[in-house]
DNA sequence: CGGCGGGGTGGAAGCGCTTCCATTGACAGG
DNA sequence: CCTGTCAATGGAAGCGCTTCCACCCCGCCG
């Protein structure tokens, strides 16, 4: 293994100026390091990073938190912070959460400069015990998807997005229109789906209906689940003529179990989904887009700049369009009882 | 920050006890290590990694080199991996490869004890001149999906897989069955797609039956491309009957060209994918399974049991079962012939 | 012609840990 | 009572780098 005292001799100088050579020190004049330069090349050298790092006290590293088994969108989010992160001098070092102990331990764990430059927390509200340690630590950090006093965020506005779906389905003449979401409890913390929920709840408001309990569903955000509380939904002889559901995943599950009963959508059920994940094009799933690819980069940036200039990022709000995609899963409900 | 000469201090001890402390060294009487431990819980001290990497000569990271873009099994398998790693005390550095320049400088960077402790490289074929470093560097390294002389390997058999698909078409009474599946000629040299078509060639061939020119197609590994290539092959009147598609992307993308086509799935035309990703399920689609997953961790599992043994991985290559499993998307032919 | 400023450089110190080596003391055996 | 042994420990050296400080020498100014 070559050191940077090998470089030094070959080059008949010292350790400090092939250093100096190294991190590009203007101190240095051009015959010097052209002669450091050869060596380097010649002998293979690589500086060892576990060296430099300790040396400098920060180790070219920016952790990534995410749930990574938990929601699919996940995964296009990560794509996007690693398209950042491409072209950086940056590691990423992925970490995993399965449980909130998982969870803050990696809080605890990660805020020091030793174990990452930068972090990215996806999808988890930091709990209050946590949230100081964060906004504090002195290390760069950015949530993305999930909001914590003092500590900048990436977001989109859930509310707002929850109001666009059933919107649309208002428009269309729909007067029961369901709900079905992640479990208000989640151990996690997530809180989109129960901010469209709310967003929801409102419109549903605003235009005058009420929200009958069985046309409010939750649980585990996984397909099958979504499935059978959509089977329960649509068993009653009066059942909604829409279902809006939180994710697209979910949303699937939704249209499978209309298939499973017999309907055929949009002419029995109306489905509206959340996200714009890749399958949903496939599916022709009308849902709300949010920017998962874009949000990820947008986050993974901020994080290089704050990184690159030295600052930290205050407390800044960055929150991202959603859209809504119209597909081939609305229409308006087969027997229009009353105008929208 | 806090050190380990802080500790030291604070428990009354040398840093070199500490030390050993730290490492589960033998060499310690009880009480002196209770009083560590306690002295370590008071200071909320945490060992620097960087320079616990320098001194150890290893730096407690798995690389995981992946071409994060390109297939959607590449994250299941990543989930596999992450699942493995959970438990263990390594940090999962991921890297991603979009272009052969791209992942050669990673095969050279990645090599070397300190940038990380064990190579995971997937679905990457490494290129001769990269096989020697990566069978010789010192570093365990696992293949993962592909195979490379000198370097162990986690693969399934895909010519088998492909034999199982067009085996299940010819069963149900096929005989015009076409392929479509990636350019054999890809930048990153993927072999599974070549490989999945010489088990469809051979199966046809063993069956008797010509595979006409234009019943095999190739294109880029995204459903809408899939989707054209299907559109066009089943613009023809004389249609095939059955479609192998060499993954469940490219699956979707047939189902999805077949209803633009107005034609019903399985009546007018059978699908058959590779991988059975999740959305395969929904699609109903009949597809070859492959643990993808599983893939992952038996990976990881391998990677983490030479580094715990401190030997090599020797050339073992680990061989996965492969899985025929019939959903809704393929039936014997309309216009049935010959029986098969 | 003497000093002085500064670019260019070598080298030591230090980053925080592990590990080796020397030392200590307790204990057992002769 | 002396010595050999061994567990327990302190402390120095060393991992490979950065950075600071000191130094040298050149050219310029007075």
């Amino acid at each position: 293994m070559v050191t940077i005292a090998d470089v030094a001799a070959h080059a008949g100088v010292g350790a400090g100026t092939v250093s100096r050579v190294l991190n590009d020190s203007p101190q240095v004049s051009e015959s010097t390091r052209a002669r450091v330069l050869a060596a380097i090349e010649v002998l293979d050298y690589r500086p060892n990073p576990l060296a430099r790092g300790l040396s400098r006290g920060r180790c070219q590293t920016l952790g990534v938190v995410v749930p990574f088994f938990t929601h699919a969108s996940a995964v296009e989010r990560l794509r996007g912070v690693v398209a950042a992160l491409d072209k950086s001098l940056y590691d990423l070092v992925l970490f995993n959460v399965e449980s909130p102990v998982h969870r803050d331990e990696h809080f605890t764990t990660l805020t020091r400069r030793d174990r990452a430059d930068g972090l990215l927390i996806m999808s988890l509200p930091p709990p209050p015990a946590s949230l100081h340690r964060l906004a504090t630590s002195g290390v760069p950090i950015v949530l993305l998807d999930s909001r914590g006093a003092g500590v900048p965020a990436v977001v989109t506005d859930d509310v707002e997005g929850g109001r666009l779906a059933t919107r649309h389905l208002l428009d269309l003449g729909h007067e029961r229109i369901a709900f079905l979401g992640d479990e208000p409890g989640n151990p996690l913390g997530f809180t989109s789906s129960s901010a469209r929920e709310a967003g929801y709840r409102k419109t549903m408001e605003s235009a005058g209906l009420a929200v009958r309990p069985g046309d409010v569903r939750h649980g585990p955000h996984v397909r099958a689940v979504a499935r059978d509380l959509t089977r329960a939904m649509l068993a009653a002889p009066d059942r909604p003529t829409a279902i809006f559901a939180a994710s697209d995943t979910q949303a699937l599950g939704v249209l499978e179990a209309a298939r499973a009963a017999g309907l055929t959508v949009p002419r029995d059920l109306s489905v509206v989904g959340f996200d714009d994940v890749e399958v949903s094009s496939y599916a022709g799933l009308t849902t709300v887009r949010q920017p998962l690819f874009e949000s990820g980069r947008r986050a993974a940036e901020l994080l290089l700049e704050s990184l690159a200039a030295e600052e930290p990022l205050g407390e800044a709000e960055y929150q991202l369009d959603l859209e809504l995609v119209v597909r081939s899963t609305t229409a308006a409900p087969a027997t229009t009882t009353a105008a929208g």
